[in-house]
RNA sequence: GCCCUUGUGGCGGAAUUGGUAGACGCGCUGGAUUCAAAAUCCAGUUCCUUCGGGAGUGGGGGUUCGAUUCCCCCCGGGGGUACCA
């Protein structure tokens, strides 16, 4: 019988569905193991080749364990709040919650498509009420926890109200905005107003007036992951940063911890960089300087100490709260004008136009307290007042910006390090002779940082500190397809939570999804949901990341009606142990359910301290780009260039073409049929007089030789809609099965690589799994397999594969698992190999890479129930002992010649014997043999 | 700019601790089969060569008996981040 994908994955995909062979109990003796991928958002465009790259590799990896004697936690879902679908509805008037359940279907059965081994009955949208009932208990208990900095953990806010009713202020060690004092009498005498004001400042999740990245064009609020370049993430749209009262969560409280448990991960090193430069530990001082003429002090943030004889000016950020108190009458007018300036950039100018230096003097001054001098005080824009304490004292002889500023302003600059002993050093190293700085001369720079930071903390003019970049998330979007915030304003604006028993706060019907222009949301026009008996609703609600915030383990109990997650559930499934996902979310998603997870750990909801033990980012699959070249001059118009004929790139526009009607499409010489030519034009009709040139001249279209051939321009990119490139896994399941696609795709190269789809080499891969096949059938194609004992040779074939497959799986290396069965299978077919001894333990290694095959045959080899459940092959070194090993023989590390000698010939005889070679001779007559390198079982090297 | 990552035949890639560079597959070339084509099968396929051999893993240098692998410098591709004081 010939081998049929078609007809056998079908009927083993029925077959699992109605068993429920991949369900998995919360209850079993076995080990777990918790393999996750990172749930798609469902896009109307569907999934393409490249998306389900990394759920092979851990549907592989779950069989594989399962086989292992793993309970396995294999789970899917979808992230189905969120942007797109609210933009769709927007343009088209469809709901998100229909366009979504229409995208999930699609997603559904194209990954039903692939034979996967989810536990379907554990799946989930974040847009499920029942989901989203306990993200918004979540966000409940962030509100309700603050962030204790003496104990290191998250607790309720309850325990600081009773610390404040008892002792006030005094003695409080918490992550907070500002310094209030109180006592306990003064809490007790205070409004409810003023005391949720202060509670605010400690809650996990908090209302404040921030500099917030607002997006015009979609009318919301964006976290600084989601803005990339100055505009955001979706849709490209200029981002401005304003002033507005919003939801944050204080994640700036972990950021130490999140920086610390990096090390306790296996994760890529770049994912873990990645992390340590968002969060972007420095170590430095608290400063304060003395304002010439005014009580206050100004606070600064430097990590030069040292260099502070050096500070001959000091710079405030334009939004700095004492610029407009400290500016005098005659700098009135020029701040005045330098703030209107700074207003009118954008966030985008701000960050691209760096180069230039800007700035104002206040006409106020400042004392060093180093130096006692006078020094003047500016405003710039190189300052940021998100960052520190939006002041810094500037240092132009050891900073590149100060030197710039400086440099603009006529302004002094002291050297205050000799770095004539580090000639390779830039500005801004921390290397070099303390000069010109009084008691730090003569010192190295980091005994003077130490030196300082003491004599700063001595005079009581400030004290070390650790600074972040991480900022605290913005947490409210002004947009209507999220999770309502589930929070109650009272008549004082105070804000509560809502009873628990209230939950889930739904999403009420809208038809109007249009965003607000003054910065509310869409919910805010339906007043009678807002309006609740004398109380209003939070119109806002979450960003699309909270959900992904804590889903993975909503899948260990994921019908649940009572919490979140069981106690009991949580503590055998613990956390995931491996998790596969693309690269991209390295400064969103997995920052954030970091951040949450550790939350949820300090209240004792989890047992573990970080959700993800191993990470892998797997590569992006790419498509080939084939492009036409259009002339761009206004009198050729329409004009078409054969790529071979093109030789000033510039003077042509690059037409993406659609790939299906490109010949040898991918290849260097890929090329335009008339056929091609015609489908093009019929597909761009605003093209259909245009002309082609080749070396053969101008055609139009329809009067071209059947020879004639339009060379394309092929380029490496993304897979995506707008370059005509998609390739739809359907269509290649369709046409070589879901087996073959998917180890094919495992075939194409490592798993974090990326690299270009190209769909003739699935050739290899179909040959192959019917080379396999043909293992178990006869000359008649009848099924046919012998009970002979196997021979020593293909037993050493059967236990190298075993050996391999073990070893590469487990170093997650699934192209050479790939290789590795295509040599097996050659070398079987060369034998003739039909014996049950060899092909029993065969079909059960191919069974996490190729299902549908293998249950197929499995069963024909007659026996009951799934492959899925046996017990995965081990290796039996007997079977692989050799009696000789063939010796490569090099002469001065170069090989020249292979010997075969006896496996148990020792270091001694082997240099004899391979010395006595015949073919040796030439190479080492007349030379002296000055030594011999014998590596038993590997090489020989003479060197002469 | 800084940080991470990557560079091997025409292409995707292999070489797990420094030990036969190019496994496996695509493509290509030749042959068999066929009236012919597709499919299939067999053989060849890093480059140069005077057929002895020589060169070769982005380039240059180093360590070593031996380097794709380790070290230094430089160049190219991909990603992250960016007035962060």
């Amino acid at each position: 019988m010939e081998y049929n994908p078609q007809a056998i994955e079908r009927k083993w995909r029925d077959y699992w569905e109605k068993n429920e062979i991949y369900r998995v109990s919360n209850e079993s003796d076995k080990p777990k193991y918790y393999v996750l991928d990172m749930f798609p958002y469902p896009s109307g465009a569907g999934l393409h080749v490249g998306h389900p790259l990394g759920y092979i590799a851990s549907d592989i990896y779950a069989r594989y364990k399962r086989m292992k004697g793993f309970n396995v936690l294999h789970p899917m879902g979808y992230d189905a709040f969120g942007l797109p679908a609210e933009q769709y509805a927007i343009d088209t008037g469809i709901h998100p919650s229909v366009s979504t359940d229409d995208n999930i279907k699609k997603y559904r059965s194209q990954m039903d498509n692939l034979g996967f081994s989810f536990d379907w009955s554990r799946e989930f949208r974040t847009s499920d009420p029942d989901f989203y009932k306990w993200t918004q208990w979540i966000f409940q208990l962030l509100f309700d926890s603050y962030y204790d900095t003496g104990a290191d953990k998250a607790k309720p806010i309850a325990e600081l109200i009773a610390h404040f009713e008892t002792s006030g202020s005094e003695g409080v060690k918490a992550a907070n905005q500002n310094d209030q004092t109180f006592t306990a009498v003064e809490w007790k005498a205070m409004s409810a107003v003023e005391q949720s004001d202060i509670l605010t400042n400690f809650r996990m999740a908090f209302r404040k007036v921030a500099y917030v990245n607002w997006c015009e064009v979609l009318g919301t609020v964006l976290a600084n992951d989601e803005v990339k370049d100055g505009v955001s993430e979706r849709g490209g749209h200029p981002v401005e940063k304003r002033p507005m009262l919003q939801w944050s969560l204080r994640i700036t409280a972990y950021a130490q911890r999140l920086l610390d448990d990096l090390q306790t991960i296996d994760w890529p090193d770049a994912m873990k960089t990645i992390q340590t430069n968002w969060i972007g530990r420095s170590e430095g001082a608290q400063l304060f300087f003395d304002l010439a003429g005014h009580d206050e002090k100004l606070e600064i943030y430097t990590t030069r100490p040292d260099t502070i004889f050096g500070a001959t000016y000091m710079v405030l950020a334009p939004e700095h709260p004492l610029v407009d108190k400290i500016t005098t009458k005659e700098q009135r007018a020029a701040v005045t004008e330098y703030l209107e300036y700074t207003n009118s950039r954008s966030e985008r100018e701000r960050m691209t136009e760096v180069k230039e230096v800007t700035g104002c003097f206040l006409g106020a001054y400042a004392k060093n307290p180093f130096t006692n001098n006078e020094i003047p005080i500016f405003i710039g824009e190189y300052v940021l007042m998100d960052y520190g304490t939006g002041a810094i004292m500037a240092v132009p002889s050891d900073d590149d910006r100060d030197y710039a500023f400086a440099t603009k302003f006529k302004l002094p600059i002291i050297d205050v390090i000799d770095k004539s002993k580090y000639p390779a050093a830039d500005r801004h190293d921390k290397l070099g002779i303390m000069i010109n700085s009084g008691f730090l001369n003569g010192m190295e720079v980091p005994a003077a940082i130490t030196l300082m930071l003491e004599k700063i903390e001595e005079r009581g003019i400030g004290q070390r500190q650790v600074n972040f970049r991480l900022r605290d998330a913005t947490f409210s979007r002004q947009r209507y397809w999220g999770e309502p915030i589930p929070i109650l304003y009272d008549a004082d604006g105070v804000p509560q939570k809502v009873d628990l028993s209230q939950l889930p706060i739904e999403l009420p019907p809208l038809d109007n999804f249009q965003p607000t222009a003054d910065g509310r949301s869409p919910l805010a026009r339906k007043t009678d949901w807002v309006n609740q008996d004398g109380m209003t609703r939070e119109t806002d609600t979450m960003p699309g990341y909270a959900g992904s915030s804590w889903y993975y383990l909503r899948y260990m109990d994921a019908r649940n009606h009572d919490a979140f997650v069981s106690k009991s559930a949580v503590n055998y499934w613990q956390q995931v142990d491996l998790y596969i996902g693309g690269p991209e979310h390295g400064t969103g998603h997995l920052m954030y359910s970091r951040f949450w997870h550790k939350f949820l750990y300090d209240l004792g909801y989890v047992p573990t301290a970080e959700p993800f033990k191993k990470l892998i980012n797997q590569g992006m699959i790419q498509g080939v780009i084939e492009f036409l070249y259009l002339s761009k001059s206004e009198d050729k118009k329409k004009r078409f260039v054969s790529a071979d004929q093109v030789k000033n790139i510039e003077a042509y526009a690059r037409i993406p073409v659609f790939i299906d009607f490109v010949s040898d499409y991918g290849s260097k010489d890929s090329y335009l049929s008339p056929q091609g030519i015609k489908q093009f034009v019929a597909w761009r009709t605003d093209y259909v007089d245009a002309v082609f040139v080749t070396e053969d001249g101008e055609f139009k279209v329809g009067a071209m030789p059947v020879t004639f051939k339009f060379q394309t321009h092929s380029e490496v990119g993304k897979m995506s809609k707008r370059y005509f490139n998609v390739v739809n896994p359907d269509d290649v399941v369709d046409k070589y099965g879901a087996d073959c696609f998917r180890m094919y795709e495992m075939f194409l190269g490592p798993l974090e690589h990326s690299k270009p789809w190209d769909t003739q080499g699935i050739d290899g891969v179909s040959k192959f799994l019917r080379k396999m096949w043909g293992l178990f059938f006869d000359k008649n194609e009848n099924f046919s397999v012998s009970d002979a004992a196997a021979t020593p040779e293909e037993m050493k074939v059967l236990h190298t594969v075993i050996k391999k497959i073990n070893s590469d799986i487990d170093r997650f290396s699934f192209n050479t698992c790939i290789s590795a069965f295509m040599v097996a299978t050659n070398d079987l077919k060369k034998m003739g190999t039909n014996k049950r001894a060899v092909l029993v333990p065969l079909v059960q290694l191919l069974s996490p890479f190729a299902p549908h095959v293998a249950e197929e045959l499995w069963q024909r080899l007659g026996h009951e129930g799934s492959v899925t459940t046996e017990e995965f092959p081990q290796h039996d070194e007997q079977f692989l002992r050799e009696d000789s090993i063939t010796y490569p023989i090099s002469i001065n590390g170069k090989k020249r010649m292979t010997a075969d000698f006896a496996a148990d010939m020792s270091k001694e005889d082997l240099e004899k014997a391979a010395l006595a070679l015949p073919d040796l001779q030439k190479w080492i007559e007349g030379k002296e043999i000055r030594k011999v390198i014998v590596v038993v079982g590997r090489m020989i090297n003479v060197v002469v």
